[in-house]
DNA sequence: CTGTATTAATAGTAATTAACTATCATCACG
DNA sequence: CGTGATGATAGTTAATTACTATTAATACAG
């Protein structure tokens, strides 16, 4: 049994007639003869009942194919309807996960140019770390990833979508608030609030000041586990210590400025590269760009925007 | 869109397997990936995500084209199933039409042999006069008829079932009941009670005694329209007039044997043959077998079974 | 009754489609 | 880095489908 047989018993069944319902169909009045006939074969039931001069007349079996057919090309036309809803890759909805230090910064200025761009495809968020997103990326549990380490996952492709460099906050009274700008010497001397383990942008910190990790040993470094860089603020603001933020998280409120004090490093800045990763098969690039042309354009402050010609290439070390 | 895609689509999204669903499919694996890609570009929409190295998951478009496939075969089994159900065919309902004079005398021996020997076929049946039902045969609102005149109709097939024989029947007071048979002079000279027209029965005694057909000029026949033969049976019985009964219409109670007596013809007897007719393109050729084989098993006294050699085939004039 | 027109079936051929074998590209895993 | 597994691709063969031409059967007109 076949679509194209159902489709000319329909159509034999509509006109009552060989010739008239090979009109209909496109195609010369044997080849239905020879379709219907194959079908009938195949059932072993006899559909039409050819009237020698008269017309054509369906039998009791060819009725209820005839119902059945009509029913079965009902959902192949909603099979044709959906795809072409779903043709779009703005429509539907794309889940996305945010690490935790980025969501809160971007995604208020994500969200409404998302909305603007492309309405009919609402975010399903999630906020997780790094790994986690990344597990969930690969098992399709996630769409895309807005993260800030490499990805080099195979199968995974990533753009860059801003640079975003790491400024130093300080509680208002403190010393080294008297400096311009703070050396990596200076910052290594003090007692430096950090991310608990598994948020990425720990160990950025700790990278780039590796004399931070003397924690153990009389530490200078205080890990505060389960928080997060809105709360290390807080602590900032009460005077509890000294820590360094991505510059997005440094956009705060007056009454909170009269507590801290950004400075900028004397040396070379550390910063992070932000990126919007997705499988290499996901079906829909268009949605990921349209997420990445409205993280682009939402207004961040004092990010360095990337341009899409420096395409970060995921799964990079193996050529 | 084939069947054969949709059915590869379910089994690809069952086994979340290429190889596996060709397997099941019973053909090689690229047959898989090319329908599946074929039916991908028609419907402009991705139905599975390649994981490269992982499984083959499915996409939310390709869910909702799951779904409908799912149903579709539904259908198509459900088709198959109703085919292989109306395969049989003694299965289902059979019109059939029988004219006002054979009805009452052949249904009661012809039902009960139809539901032993065909209990899937229940019976539509419809009296009615030989022209209407020919009419309603040939439009296929019915199926089969049984008549007593010859079936010429092209397009129609027909096959004898028996020979039935005229009988006369009498007052019991008559004076021709003294006679052990009834010569046709006899019979011309008395007040003969007919059918309506539309009869055939009516046609065929004026054909066997044409000096009856003197009506509208001092007429011996008295034409009751309306009636059947049990109502001209029971003028016979009260004394009326005198009548020509097809035997199977004669076989009456004692107490009706008191009032009515019958006698054969003195020469040839008159009869007719009654024979079943059917399109020559009914699908069901062994539910008419059945409908005759039951018509011959019937006890009916008196007739002359015609055996199934002795075919009148329909469209006789021309060869 | 005979020729003509209509309609579906059949035969034979051409075109299209589906499936197979062999091979390749990609990726996960020791 | 090889090795094994998986899906894609290429090229060929087989099967199916559709077409043209013709036939058979019937209805209809003269």
């Amino acid at each position: 049994m076949t679509l194209t047989e159902l489709k000319y018993v329909l159509a034999v069944a509509r006109e009552r007639h060989f010739g008239r319902a090979a009109e209909c169909c496109f195609v010369a009045q044997p080849t239905l003869s020879v379709a219907i006939r194959k079908l009938e074969e195949e059932l072993g039931v006899v559909l039409f009942e050819r009237g020698g001069g008269g017309d054509v007349s369906i039998t009791p079996p060819g009725e209820r194919v005839l119902e059945a057919a009509a029913r079965i090309f009902e959902l192949v036309d909603g099979i044709k309807d959906q795809a072409a809803a779903s043709r779009d890759d703005l429509a539907g909805p794309l889940r996305l996960g945010v690490i935790y230090t980025i969501a809160p910064y971007l995604l208020p200025g994500l969200i409404p140019e998302m909305n603007r761009s492309a309405p009919q495809m609402p975010l399903l968020l999630e906020e997780n770390y790094t790994r986690v997103l990344t597990e969930k990326l690969r098992k399709g549990e996630i769409d895309a990833m807005i993260v800030a380490t490499p990805v080099e996952d195979p199968g995974l492709l990533a753009l860059a979508l801003y640079d975003e460099p790491f400024q130093v906050a300080l509680p208002a009274a403190h010393p080294l608030c008297k400096k311009k700008s703070i050396s990596n010497a200076d910052l290594e001397a003090e007692t430096m609030l950090l991310l608990g383990t598994g948020h990425c942008f720990r160990d950025q910190v700790l990278q780039a000041f590796p004399a931070l990790n003397r924690t153990a040993s009389g530490g200078l470094a205080k890990t505060l586990e389960g928080s997060s860089l809105e709360t290390i603020r807080y602590m900032v603001a009460s005077g509890v210590g000294v820590t360094v933020l991505p510059c997005t998280a440094t956009r705060w409120s007056k009454a909170d400025a009269a507590l801290m004090v950004l400075r900028p490093f004397r040396e070379a800045p550390p910063s992070r590269l932000v990126s919007i990763a997705w499988r290499k098969s996901y079906p829909r690039p268009r949605a990921i760009e349209a997420v990445r042309q409205a993280a682009l354009a939402a207004d961040l402050g004092c990010v360095k925007k990337r341009l899409p010609a420096l395409v970060q290439r995921a799964g990079g070390t193996r050529k």
